[in-house]
RNA sequence: CGGGGCGUAGCCCAGCUUGGUAGGGCGCUUGGUUCGGGACCAAGAGGUCGCAAGUUCAAAUCUUGUCGCCCCGACCA
């Protein structure tokens, strides 16, 4: 990438480790050096710095806004659960009762009850919902909700897997089982399209297996991507629930028939651990490198010689004629310029202009993109379409770039072995063959490590057989290691 | 929960083996010179050496315990 990132004496800026030698220590690094996030006093639980909050911020509004225009409404629920109301969908609270986070005191006062706090709120829509919901007119009902959730998790890295984290989560109950399936799909084609429309990041859709699928549903589907050092990870998922929860907490309805039924529901969520999918499928390493549509900045402006007549007043000038349009923003700390441009790559602002001198005399700026590295020179005229123009080509390059990674990190297997040197030498997707037996699924990443990813819904037949047992194939399923 | 590593100034670390006045770099503050790829000079501020016991005339250093963090595995979004 051209000569960005480089010091003085021509190496990369030391503060960000290698990727290729150390892609976890790497990935820590940009995470702190981009001012993303910052451990807190609770073990586990990440501080939202205001750079990587407002990556959030932006997320949320743009993925808000898909789910206002699909009709679902905004709600919120509680931050706590009684034990009793968790316990009432067994399969649900098999799942998630090793993880969940109990309060039980009140001041000094022992509670008669213990609280959880929500590691996901199903059982409180469920509760609310049976009691709104009498008639098929009341039907169906679309709510989501943000808030943050806590797992108590054993191992944590930020944004991937942290105790509490921010998200949406969508509980919708419909009148029939077409239309809750309608719904699931649905929500999964919203998050397939966000994720390479916004974040720039391919994915590959299709339904869990029953073994990865969620406590308490009868079907999960999901999108999975692949990070830059080859592993997957899972970026939303979409679940069918089935009349299940209907029947543990009595969600029924009057027909037009004026019979009784059960609703049929759903559930869709989508986390703050996409912040880190973004920079571990788009970073290098200088460090992050944003999407445009998720940048909090998009274009940086870097006045030269800032202390000469005239440059911060032009740098000024050249933001507000841009800001309508931009998230654009003039760097007037007393800092050198090389200094900037290297702070402003680590964090990954797609375009760097820089003002100087020079360039105010010849009525012109020189421009950088983060992702090329590429640098031109243009007439201030014609600035603001040219600048979104540039914008609009990081944002399908990125997405270009992390597409071309991806097939090339995925591979058909006919054989366990095949499997297992495969993710030993290239780590990344593997296509193979299924019985359908959760045994092999076992035996599978057991043997190579890789877990499976997904049911693809553009299935391929590699063979006719299953890549474990040998036995008559079902399905072709992607194979990965995951985060 | 297993295996490894680390806790000394805001950050990164030296000092510990062989106990004896708390160190360096970066950052920060002030003044000046600089400014197209992490500038330089000068002067300053900043520490109960993670915590707790113990050994000792004396502990960052030795002993024991404890807490926390990071990495790698098993479980999860």
């Amino acid at each position: 990438m051209a000569d960005a990132g480089k010091a003085k004496d021509g190496s990369l800026v030391k503060e960000i480790t290698n990727m290729d030698e150390d892609f976890a220590q790497w990935y820590t690094d940009v995470v702190k050096k981009a001012d993303l996030a910052d451990y807190s006093e609770i073990g586990g639980c990440i501080i939202f710095r205001p750079y990587g909050y407002a990556i959030w911020e932006l997320i949320q509004k743009q993925m808000d806004q898909v789910f206002k225009d699909t009709g679902h409404e905004n709600v919120y629920m509680p931050l706590m659960i009684s034990e009793s109301l968790l316990q009432k969908e067994k399969d649900h609270v098999a799942g998630f009762a090793p993880e969940v986070a109990w309060v039980t005191m009140g001041g000094h006062e022992k509670l008669p009850e213990k609280l959880c706090i929500r590691p996901t709120s199903e059982t409180l829509f469920c509760s609310h919902y049976a009691k709104i919901i009498q008639s098929y007119r009341d039907l169906p009902k679309l709510y989501n909700q943000w808030c943050s959730v806590v797992r108590w998790e054993k191992t944590t890295r930020p944004f991937l897997r942290t105790r509490e984290f921010l998200w949406q989560e969508g509980h919708t109950a419909h009148a029939t089982a077409q239309e809750a399936q309608e719904e699931t799909i649905r929500m999964l084609n919203v998050y397939a399209d966000f994720c390479e429309n916004v974040l720039a990041i391919p994915v590959i859709k299709g339904q869990k297996t029953e073994s990865e699928k969620f406590a308490g549903a009868e079907r999960t589907y999901t999108i999975e991507s692949l990070m830059h050092d080859g592993q997957a990870l899972q970026s939303g998922t979409s679940h069918n629930f089935g009349d299940g929860f209907a029947k543990a907490f009595g969600i029924q309805y009057t027909d037009a028939s004026n019979k009784l039924q059960y609703v049929h529901q759903t559930s869709w969520g989508f986390t703050t651990r996409m912040i880190g999918g973004l920079i571990m499928v788009h970073g290098d390493n200088s460090g992050l490198v944003l999407p445009p549509m998720v940048a909090p900045v998009q274009v940086i402006i870097v006045p030269i010689a800032s202390h000469k007549e005239g440059v911060l007043e032009k740098a000024r000038e050249i933001k507000s004629s841009l800001s309508k349009t931009i998230r654009v923003k003039v760097d007037e700390s007393d800092k050198k310029p090389g200094w900037k441009f290297s702070e402003h790559e680590m964090k990954g602002v797609p375009i760097r202009l820089e003002i100087g001198p020079k360039d105010i005399e010849k009525n012109q700026c020189v421009i950088v993109r983060r992702d090329t590295g590429e640098k031109v020179t243009l007439s201030l005229d014609s600035l603001e379409t040219d600048l979104e123009k540039a914008l609009k080509d990081i944002q399908s390059n990125l997405l270009e770039k992390a597409r071309t990674h991806r097939d090339s990190r995925t591979c058909s297997a006919t054989s366990l072995e095949e499997m297992g040197s495969i993710l030993n030498a290239k780590p990344g997707f593997i296509k193979a063959m299924w019985c359908g037996s959760p045994e092999c699924e076992d035996k599978v990443k057991e043997v190579t490590g890789a877990s499976s990813r997904c049911i693809p819904f553009e299935q391929e037949n590699i063979s006719d057989v299953c890549v474990c047992c040998g036995k008559k194939a079902e399905s072709m399923v992607f194979w990965g290691r995951a985060y």
